[in-house]
DNA sequence: TGCATTGTTGGCGTTTATGCCAACGAACCA
DNA sequence: TGGTTCGTTGGCATAAACGCCAACAATGCA
């Protein structure tokens, strides 16, 4: 069995990924390093906000960043997060496909 | 691009996850159906807090539950969440191959 | 130097999550 | 029927997460 500080650490991976804007900012970034103004530029939020997401998933080590005179690069460090995104997508099917059986009875 | 309501339903299945009791519950249940009292057993937590876990896991489509007269019965639905966790294992490792890094320097 | 641009940090109010206790319904047994 | 066990639900207090505004540091340009 896992200890629970061994579940604590993978918790905080988990966690940096459990917000819509993260989320969709590491799918953005599967695509390749952005400048922070173009992830910015993805939603109708404050800067501020979008600043402390990013902050939130590089103290994950999810992605990194380096400033470059002066706009900031993202990067994402880790692709398997993809797997992630596959597995609920699999969740989220699965679920469906019960609702429709419900419906069918 | 994902759309933001796409990342709403995937952020439910991986908030599901994101608690050290829960995720562990989900290692337990890869081992197979496991009873509420067993699962119960490997916390010092309120049995209401566990159950309210549970809910949570349900309601996300990750356990289903059964009555078997006294007693409830838990199942892990998905079996693609052990990929949450293998990724998990891997940032993590990353993260500490950059500290030595650090300290290396 | 004066000023604009870029992104981060501090602080605050609001919302959501967590965990306990108490109360409850359902099944089982004496 | 009365009492016991099992697990869920309601309610409440505390803690954590979110998002905005304001202030700030760092860079670039006139």
């Amino acid at each position: 069995m896992i200890t629970f500080s061994e579940a604590e650490l993978r918790v905080k991976i988990i966690k940096a990924m459990a917000h819509p804007v993260r989320l969709m900012v590491i799918e953005f970034l599967r695509g390749g390093e952005r400048p922070f103004s173009a992830i910015f530029g993805l939603f109708q939020l404050d800067k501020s906000t979008i600043s402390k997401h990013l902050l939130v998933l590089k103290e994950a080590g999810i992605v990194s960043s380096k400033k470059t005179g002066t706009e900031t690069i993202y990067r994402l460090e880790v692709p398997c997060v993809a797997d992630f995104f596959n597995c609920a997508t699999i969740v989220i099917e699965n679920n469906v496909k019960k609702q429709m059986k419900c419906l069918c009875r």
